[in-house]
DNA sequence: GCATGATCATGC
DNA sequence: GCATGATCATGC
């Protein structure tokens, strides 16, 4: 493999891995290893054979001269042909200790990841050997002028909550594009100090949520390809309005304008049909200034909005997720299931609603929020792992013939069992249907959490 | 009044 | 035709 280039030089960097591109790790290997089936990660392949020199995992860049870090990362195609990134980029570990004497514009985090080479190959199922996925863009990338005020308040966050003494509570879910995910071994092997606080943290590294990394590959690296569904709209329009505020504290206030008014005369102004069920988040876009069905900030961070609606202060309903199914949740492994996933790597904006004797609704506030890991791993863990103990015993069903109806009682986790959660039908009516690992079929259901909990969650709400 | 199972309305 | 968000209705 030639190893022409200047190492000192990032243009020339990137020109050599472009050299990569529609090659398979197997092209980059030398023939001793071609198809070698041992460890060993696909980055340390391309440093090693495509640019020749052995990997350091130090604080300073991959390249020194030239201040490139190099990153091998993957993406994949989805079911409407579009193109999302498959993981998360990790960028580099937090040293608890270190980084709360730090700054950001001069912290670890920029010095090491302020150029970084991304090399993007393309996951595919089909493909058996890694080593034969296929490379497919190889390019220079710094983090956005628009997104960095973004960043540094992510960052922020996290360091303000290891000052806090609460580097065991960090979780994705907190920041909206940079993230605190864990990094290294499972469950609680390896555990950190933390400067704050006795209690010893998971080892975690800052990292660019998958949700970004999506718009990232989207927009830097497909560009001009039209793959994609490009409909969403950005809510901030002019940098200027996030010098002294975060994202967060700007949407509260936009959404602060409209305390107390009436949701039926919102919609009228914001010409919004009332008879649509979800209406009230369409509202909440409208009033954020998003034309469409979609706010690019929302994606990027993975943020998801949730209505409230309160009668007498606490939650009229339960709230939903999507339904799921059954033998995925019965072959999955609660570490990396759909609903776990859903909830650490989530961000929420609960718009909260109030309804008044009269039947009036009227809008009160927003508030961001992300479960806390301790509720995820503890309660919802809890629940997770019964229903999907229940599905491959066999749910167990009672008819119960009423006046009116027949219903099937069942025995899946219910809301009076689990503090958080609990499993509820979620389908067009009782003959919506999935299917059981025995081949039955079953009602559709879907977690949800309990009113109960919601109310704890917002309650102190500001 | 609340929990639970059932169902509705919309939009793609 | 289905996913999604939202809500209804019965019975304790």
């Amino acid at each position: 493999m030639s190893l022409e280039y200047d190492k000192s030089n990032p243009i020339s960097i990137e020109e050599h891995a472009k050299r990569l591109i529609n090659m398979s790790f197997n092209d980059v290997l030398p023939d001793k290893f071609k198809n070698y089936k041992g460890k060993g990660n696909l980055g340390q392949f391309i440093e090693k054979y495509h640019f020749g020199y052995d990997l350091n995992s130090d604080k300073e860049a991959d390249f020194k001269e030239a201040g490139v870090e190099l990153k091998v990362s993957c993406f994949k195609q989805n079911k409407n042909k579009t193109y999302s990134a498959k993981e998360r980029l990790v960028l580099s570990i937090i040293n608890y200790m270190d980084v709360i004497e730090e700054q950001f514009e001069t912290s670890s985090l920029i010095e090491k990841n302020k150029l970084l080479l991304l090399i993007y190959y393309l996951y595919d199922n089909e493909i058996k050997n890694k080593l034969d996925y296929i490379i497919k863009f190889a390019q220079l990338f710094e983090f956005p002028k628009e997104d960095i005020k973004i960043i540094k308040d992510d960052w922020v966050k996290i360091i303000n909550k290891i000052k806090d003494g609460k580097a065991h509570e960090l979780s994705e879910g907190d920041t909206l594009y940079l993230g605190a995910c864990t990094k290294g071994a499972g469950g609680n092997k390896d555990l950190r100090k933390q400067p704050c606080c006795d209690i010893k943290a998971k080892q975690r590294a800052f990292s660019l949520k998958q949700s970004y990394m999506t718009h990232i590959l989207r927009n830097y690296f497909i560009k001009g390809k039209k793959t994609y569904n490009n409909d969403s709209e950005s809510i901030i329009k002019n940098l200027e309005v996030l010098k002294n505020n975060t994202f967060e504290d700007y949407i509260k206030n936009k959404v602060e304008e409209y305390k107390g008014k009436e949701v039926l005369k919102l919609c009228e102004e914001f010409d919004i049909s009332t008879r649509a069920k979800n209406k009230n988040a369409n509202l909440i876009l409208k009033i954020l200034g998003v034309k469409g069905k979609k706010a690019k900030e929302f994606e990027k961070a993975n943020i998801e909005i949730k209505t409230i609606k309160l009668k007498n202060g606490k939650p009229k309903e339960s709230m939903s997720f999507r339904t799921f199914k059954f033998k995925e949740v019965a072959n999955s492994k609660w570490e990396d299931s759909d609903f776990r996933n859903v909830l650490s790597e989530s961000r929420f904006l609960f718009v909260i609603f109030n309804e008044d004797d009269n039947g009036v609704e009227r809008l009160e506030t927003c508030m961001f929020w992300n479960m806390p890991i301790e509720d995820i791993e503890n309660d919802v863990k809890e629940m997770w792992l019964r229903t999907k103990k229940i599905i491959k015993e066999g749910i167990q069903v009672e008819v119960v013939q009423r006046k009116k109806d027949t219903i099937r009682r069942n025995n899946l986790p219910k809301s009076t069992e689990n503090r958080v959660a609990h499993v509820r039908p979620h389908g067009r009516d009782s003959k919506d249907t999935d299917v059981l690992p025995n081949g039955d079929e079953f009602t559709k259901q879907s977690f949800w959490l309990n009113k109960n909990y919601i109310y704890e969650q917002i309650k102190n709400r500001g």
